[in-house]
DNA sequence: GACGAAATATTGAATTTTCAACTTTCCCAT
DNA sequence: ATGGGAAAGTTGAAAATTCAATATTTCGTC
């Protein structure tokens, strides 16, 4: 038995699964995500934008009212927290809310004519910084990552 | 005609920089590390163990007194977040601090008995979920997407 | 040596996120 | 129809995070 744990050099007293931080795939992706997120938030602040707000923004430029919910699932924020996110972007003038006319427990939400015009400011800040990703990390290698972490997303449910 | 913001080209082809989100390094990243992470807080939380927390009791683990500063930039926190989430785990026994003899502006931070026993816990926790992320989606993806990853982090600081 | 600048860590206030509870509306089996 | 339960969204209190400001110690230079 133990086929897996089979003996390997002399235990002396940790086990020998401890492997470093640095090797986990979560690990590796929680530091990737932090270094990617925190260069395009350098761009977005230039027009004073979390990336939340640049996700919802984006998201919300398909010109179609989306629910609550569903846009929660896309920019990648809970319920409550994209609740008061976008309380704070009503206050600011850049998306509003309508009440879906085939089920009143729905909320629509839609850009006002300054989110568009501000999601139109931001999409080429936002174009930029993917193009100097791909500049400087290679064409090859960063289509290679995207279409793994498509696919392990993808996944991700059975996983 | 109820194209209210269509002033530019003619083309119905969307604008050359409306990428949707999804293909997005940055969003792809944020995405795939939202899933992982979950999945990895649910087994955690079998020990009542944050993410962060099982990170800061991995990098201790092996034995050296760590600085706050080090620390910070290890487990991918900012300076006053580490300083409360440490404050915690103190208060819980898991960690202590000693200041550095060298340099007393320094402080190390030690595991506690009670921290080295958790790690120790939660270390095959980690583990099965790096073995089944393997298993589900595959020896080569897996190895394949750590390199990538890596490579990247390498780089991101000139990127 | 001494002084000002830089590095290290913490604190307190303000902001943000999360958790649990709540309201409203819809679905559907009785 | 209708009453119980599920779904969608919000709210308020609690917890966590962030920002700016604050000690304390070290370093380099004169």
């Amino acid at each position: 038995m133990a086929k897996t744990a089979a003996s390997k050099t002399a235990p002396s007293k940790s086990a020998p699964s401890d492997l470093p931080i640095t090797e986990h795939l979560a690990y590796l992706l929680a530091q990737a995500n932090r270094e990617i997120s925190r260069q395009l938030e350098e761009r977005l602040r230039q027009e004073g934008v979390p990336v939340e707000q640049w996700r919802i923004l984006t998201v919300l430029s398909d010109g179609q009212g989306h629910s609550m919910g569903e846009l929660a699932e896309a920019v990648l924020l809970n319920h409550p927290t994209l609740t008061k996110m976008v309380d704070r972007m009503v206050s600011d003038a850049l998306v509003y809310r309508a009440q879906d006319k085939k089920d009143r427990r729905r909320v629509l939400l839609f850009l006002s004519d300054r989110g568009k015009t501000l999601a139109k400011q931001l999409a080429p800040l936002a174009q930029s910084h993917e193009a100097r990703i791909i500049q400087r990390y290679g064409d090859k290698s960063t289509n290679e990552l995207k279409r793994l972490l498509g696919s392990l997303i993808e996944r991700a449910g059975s996983l």
